[in-house]
DNA sequence: GCGGATCAC
DNA sequence: TATGGTGATCCGC
């Protein structure tokens, strides 16, 4: 009944199906349990299952009527949404299997056949498939994860190695298209609508040019063995269902040739790098991003650009699958008995009154599968940079109720790294923000904007150091003489450039 | 503009 | 023993 939180299994990876789950949450509460991390969670959970009865309570008051008012306001927010529905790009989320666990199993064959995972024992950044099938997964501290498996190998990771084959995946993705733009080391968008429309036989020149059944078999007999046997193959037979008419039989040539296209980059990229990726291939991000975990690992799906098959798509949909709805929406909508993508439409009058205009668009856009279908562009510039580090427990004010020595030096090392990453690529900001993390695992954050934009470790740690006594006075307030702030993080920010 | 929250990777 | 770092965005003041 209650959503996910931080003290259960987050299952939503590829790999992850059918666990004991029950058995899993039982392991980490239990390596949790009275930690102070056990105990934020446990508040913050309390508070969201507040917010939730309060949401409910919110619901049992709307009347049928003033529900139905809204379904009908909300139709004509549809139908503008639907009128700019655009299927005519090729747009391709290629994501690779396992990223940095790939990379330790290519480079070192013993950790091949065992659960591993890459990371330390107090956080893993990913974990392969033998150890998914235990419940290890990205996000989970080591030490919990080795209580779900004890044999789990653990290896540190090795960013700059990371970040040297992802080079080399992009200059392969390069070579197809110009028009592409990494999210990480391991993800990247590309745009293959020019490379598609340069390769499509136009339909009059088609020798397939007849019925559906025709298109289809040819289909399969213009398609390399490689791609025939590839596991998302029998999904992708879906793609021609429903066909029908000549300019239909133009989609299927255009969905037949990105099919190869994206097959081919993979085989690339695995030439490359001995590493597998997998594809999702759509008329926009969103869709391609789902469709990218469908036949994970080493496999791609397509969706056809096909109204009604985005639409059968999206309704079927597990809420949580979508990008943009994490634990807390989840929880908020699950609790309103909605959890398949068409149950946000058939309940729209609902959301209405409950979210905000901004939400609720998001959910009547997720809805009818709509999407971003563009991946470079938007304004690729940097908005924000910050630094930021966890250390063990330290006081942030001293018996003075002055900053700490431990902490000023702490605010000074972070100003100078904040300075040269700025530096590096010419920026300067105006607003300086800083972030304080306590002990207890509550987050406080404070920031200014200056009339002019500063950069210089100087200037930085001057104005963070300034925050940073305004924060501490405020959390002093009413305290007794000999209370000690206790801090597991601090962190600085500069934006606005 | 600010501070808290949420989300993705 | 032990629960990350970076960037973006949104909401309600």
């Amino acid at each position: 009944m209650t959503g996910p939180n931080s003290l259960t299994l987050n299952d939503g990876k590829a790999g992850m199906e059918g666990l004991d789950k029950e058995r899993i949450n039982k392991i980490i509460r239990e390596a949790s349990k009275g930690s102070k991390f056990f105990q934020h969670a446990e508040k913050k959970e309390k508070e969201l299952q507040c917010k939730v009865e309060k949401m409910l309570l919110e619901r049992k008051a709307l009347s049928d009527q003033v529900i139905k008012q809204s379904e009908v306001e909300l139709d004509a927010l549809v139908a503008r949404l639907e009128s700019t529905r655009d299927m005519s790009r090729d747009i391709v989320h290629v994501d690779m299997d396992a990223f940095y666990a790939a990379v330790e199993m290519r480079d070192n064959p013993a950790l091949k056949d065992v659960p591993m995972a890459v990371g330390g024992s107090s956080m893993l950044s990913t974990s392969n498939y033998l150890a998914r099938r235990y419940g290890v997964r990205a996000a989970m501290p080591g030490f919990i994860a080795k209580k779900l498996c004890p044999d789990l190998v653990i290896v540190p990771g090795n960013h700059d190695k990371y970040s040297a084959v992802s080079s080399q995946i992009m200059d392969v993705i390069s070579k197809y298209t110009t028009e592409f733009s990494a999210m990480s080391l391991d993800e990247v968008y590309c745009d293959m609508t020019e490379l598609v429309q340069n390769r499509t036989v136009p339909p009059e020149l088609c020798p397939e040019h007849g019925s559906p059944e025709t298109v289809e078999s040819a289909t399969r007999g213009r398609s390399p063995a490689s791609v025939q046997t590839d596991s998302g193959q029998s999904k992708s037979e879906s793609k021609n269902e429903s066909s029908h008419g000549s300019s239909i039989l133009c989609w299927c040539r255009r969905e037949n040739v990105v099919w190869n296209v994206v097959a081919e980059l993979r085989g690339d990229i695995e030439l490359a790098t001995q590493l597998t990726a997998s594809a999702g291939l759509s008329c926009n991000t969103f869709l391609a991003k789902v469709c990218s975990d469908l036949n994970k690992p080493n496999g791609q799906y397509l969706l056809s650009p096909d109204r009604e098959t985005v639409l059968d798509f999206v309704a079927q949909l597990d809420i949580k699958k979508v990008p943009g709805i994490g634990r807390v929406q989840q929880a908020y909508l699950s609790a309103l008995e909605i959890n398949k993508v068409s149950d946000l439409i058939a309940q729209r009058g609902v959301l209405a009154h409950l979210f905000t205009a901004g939400t609720v668009q998001f959910y009547l856009a997720t809805a009818l599968g709509l999407g971003s279908n563009q991946v470079s562009s938007e304004e690729g510039k940097c908005k924000s940079m910050s630094t930021e580090n966890t250390f063990t427990d330290m006081d942030v004010n001293d018996e003075n109720n002055k900053l700490s020595p431990e902490i000023k030096t702490m605010l000074s090392e972070l100003s100078a790294t904040l300075a040269n990453r700025l530096k590096a690529e010419n920026l300067a900001g105006e607003t300086i923000s800083i972030k304080l993390k306590l002990a207890t695992f509550e987050i406080l954050q404070r920031s200014r904007t200056q009339t002019h934009a500063i950069s210089s470790k100087e200037d930085i740690e001057l104005v963070a150091r300034d925050l940073l006594n305004l924060l501490l006075r405020e959390k002093l307030e009413g305290k007794p003489s000999g209370f000690r702030l206790t801090a597991r993080l601090l962190g600085v920010r500069v934006n606005k450039f």
